[in-house]
RNA sequence: GCCGAGGUAGCCUAGCUGGUUGGGGCGCCUGACUCAUAAUCAGGAGGUCGGGGGUUCGAAUCCCCCCCUCGGCACCA
């Protein structure tokens, strides 16, 4: 039979895993379950992540190996996404000999296709470190928005992906020295070359809107070739160079060369599946593999890799499903911040079920959209609508059946000789099921599991106006019909809700000597004789409000310390410097003559400042709270000897000095009127 | 400013190829019941369907303008 492949984005064995990361684990996971109900022969596959320059950072912080690092993340991994039942079939890594293996094949296709060539490029050099400095070692000024930046990306200010050798005003981030520019040859990759292509797969590619579009947008603007080679240790040797493969180049390959393992063991032929493919179309060789990944890395999923592949002509994955952020407490997700929950630390530790991290993840909303983690909501869903609803219509059908028939209720209606289950059971069951089935293929994992939800609510509503607790003591047989139809439903709902709450449904299930690993979706729909074999037990157990009342207390407790670090990490920032820097400095006072907006621009200002001796055209981001009409006249200080530069094509001769509260301009003023050019010491 | 995704009762949502009183879940109120984890069942309150125009016999649903939220881009010298 065919093989769908399943990939999830992989964790990047740096960091512990948080709610973050399960928001694309478990509806994978949920996903992969429902097609296994569903028949169809399914390969999840997942790994560590385990190159790049932050691993080797903080492994150095550390004082271990990069290697010690990775596996400590990677077996932390493992171990939570077997706590949290996410089953992979390969949970791999990208630091073992098989993946690199993999990644030097894929490579030298690209090369022998030509789409890689080298290119001389100035990139930052410590010379009291004696070497080169990648990525995040790098500290220095962003050439779009002048904001402090990392070396490959700009993360506190524009957020910009920065090439080597682009960042402004090197300094090495270990020994905080200035770094100079170096030439250095780096390879790059061709992606200028796949455009055309790229606009024609994101038409056909499937999957989550909010990834085909963001990836389409992308694709529109201009490409640029992307450099995939990086002076580090650690990682994959580029061929025949002291290089090594950047890590979003390697990491990906992950899927394919996991896949190659997985396949060794379970007798899957990854060929087939990666180069082969499903069906050729207009020169896009598809294959049956979705990705299940975070919002953040559409791109590289939409854009690089799929050219990549192209490129080393590999199949091209047919689906990419994209999840919503998460937020915590309604507030934007931030570990910095303290807005974060620990899967291992917050959750698995303080004893809660990971069945009720599972149907809120998969229920809350829709896999598209954000999903806002609260604690308080937690305990409403798990105990009003897991327990109040689903748990307790199983628990009273098999208690009561246990209490009443010792569990065999057959017994009584095989001595009858007539009973079918109901029709208004049946078509209840049917519905759900189709509902599940036609939800899980566009991806609507909370409309999948409203529908068992639904169906169990149809079960108490069955048990309730049928009143076999009445029954029982005046028509034992009309009872036992009851009791069995309801067994019908709960039998069903086993099956059903299994992916979503796989620990729960397995034990209920056992019960009634049902094997839900190996059942199939129709099975629900198979009404015969099940019994309860042994006394049942309440299905979930409540969240105690005390229990929610420490975990809120805990995360507040974590925002307030996070904030009071921010605050400490701000005042500390500042170097001392000497009065002579200070006097490099032209500040002065200047008269606003004219302000207009700039048009198209939400933020800029174009000013005619008069600063003493001339009138300098000066751009300020100051339009979102200043109006012009107000600027006119005004006394503002100025620094008058900044290098000037073009800002939406406007130049500016200097800067208007202003306080900053909370990312607003507050314009500073002499105390009373004073000549414009007045200097400011 | 541009591009995407949204704005439906306190919260999560269905409806959006226009058509009988805008559905459902959670919470809330009232009643019933007691097999069940104070669970369940019945009933109820609660909505200017972001705002304003327009098309139409008729709009949450189509068109135009505006506002707000989120993400991306352009930008805070």
């Amino acid at each position: 039979m065919e093989v769908k492949l399943i990939t999830c984005g992989l964790p990047y064995a740096n960091g512990k895993a948080h709610i973050g990361h399960l928001r694309t684990y478990i509806p994978a996971d949920v996903y992969v379950r429902y097609l296994r109900l569903m028949g169809k022969n399914v390969l999840f596959i997942c790994g560590s992540d385990c190159h790049g320059t932050p691993i080797v950072i903080n492994a150095e912080k550390e004082g271990i190996s990069p290697r010690d690092l990775v596996n400590r993340y990677h077996e932390h991994f493992k171990k939570i996404f077997s706590a949290v039942g996410v089953e992979f079939d390969f949970f791999g890594r990208t630091d073992s000999d098989y993946h690199h293996e993999m990644t030097v094949e894929f490579v030298k296709r690209l090369i022998e296709n030509g789409y890689v060539y080298s290119k001389e490029v100035e990139l930052a050099y410590c010379p009291k470190c004696r070497r080169f400095l990648p990525d995040r070692y790098v500290e220095g000024i962003c050439p779009y928005c002048g904001a402090v930046a990392r070396g490959d990306e700009c993360d506190q200010g524009c957020g910009r992906y920065l090439e080597p050798g682009e960042i402004k005003e090197p300094r090495c981030k270990i020994c905080g020295s200035k770094a100079e520019f170096r030439k250095q040859k780096h390879f790059f990759f061709r992606l200028t070359a796949f455009k055309e292509f790229l606009l024609e797969y994101l038409e056909k590619l499937r999957g989550t809107e909010n990834a085909l579009n963001y990836a389409r947008e992308w694709v529109k603007k201009e490409l640029k070739d992307w450099c995939i080679t990086r002076n580090l240790e650690w990682g994959v040797k580029f061929p025949g160079e002291d290089l090594v493969v950047y890590v979003w180049v390697d990491a990906p390959i992950g899927y394919i060369s996991y896949t190659r393992e997985a396949c060794r063991v379970k007798g899957c032929d990854w060929e087939k599946i990666w180069i082969e493919g499903t069906n050729a179309d207009n020169g896009i060789r598809w294959t049956d593999v979705t990705h299940f990944i975070g919002l953040d890395i559409v791109y590289h999923h939409c854009i690089f890799w799929p050219s990549m592949l192209k490129g080393a002509e590999f199949a091209l994955p047919s689906a990419v499903v994209a999840s919503g952020m998460v937020k915590v407490e309604g507030k934007t997700f931030s570990k910095s911040r303290g807005y974060v929950v620990w899967v291992e630390d917050d959750y698995l530790k303080e004893g809660f079920h990971p069945d009720y991290l599972r149907y809120y993840i998969v229920n809350y909303t829709s896999h598209q959209k954000d999903l806002n983690f609260s604690w308080k909501i937690f305990m409403e869903k798990v105990n009003n609508e897991l327990i109040a609803n689903l748990g307790n219509f199983i628990y009273r059908v098999l208690h009561f059946a246990w209490k009443n028939f010792g569990g065999n209720v057959w017994d009584v209606l095989d001595a009858s000789g007539d009973f079918s289950v109901d029709e208004e059971v049946k078509k209840a069951v049917e519905k759900a099921k189709n509902e599940i089935v036609k939800a899980v293929s566009s991806w609507e994992f909370k409309v999948a599991s409203d529908a068992f939800m639904e169906l169990s609510g149809f079960g108490n509503n069955y048990f309730q106006s049928k009143k076999p607790w009445e029954r029982v003591k005046t028509d034992k047989v009309e009872c036992a019909k009851t009791i069995a139809n309801c067994l019908q439903i709960v039998r069903a709902l086993v099956i059903l809700a299994y992916p979503v709450l796989p620990f729960s449904m397995e034990a209920v299930g056992k019960t009634m000597g049902i094997d839900v690993k190996n059942s199939k979706m129709d099975d629900a729909l198979k009404f015969e004789k099940v019994n309860v074999l042994e006394k049942p037990k309440p299905p979930f157990k409540k969240v105690e409000e005390e229990k929610v009342e420490k975990m809120e207390k805990i995360m507040l407790e974590r925002i307030r310390k996070a904030e009071e670090a921010e605050k400490a990490g701000a005042e500390k920032k500042p170097e001392i410097v000497a009065i002579d820097d200070f006097l490099r400095l032209d500040i002065r006072v200047g008269k606003i003559l004219k302000a207009e907006r700039i048009k198209k621009s939400k933020k800029l200002m174009r000013l005619e400042v008069d600063v003493g001796n001339e009138v300098r055209q000066i751009v300020a981001g100051i339009a979102e709270n200043h109006k012009p009409e107000d600027l006119a006249g005004k006394l503002v200080v100025v620094l008058a000897n900044l290098k000037p530069a073009r800002l939406m094509g406007v130049e500016s001769q200097g800067m208007l000095l202003a306080a900053d509260v909370d990312g607003k301009a507050v314009l500073l003023t002499p105390e009373r009127e004073v000549p414009p050019g007045s200097r400011v010491r």
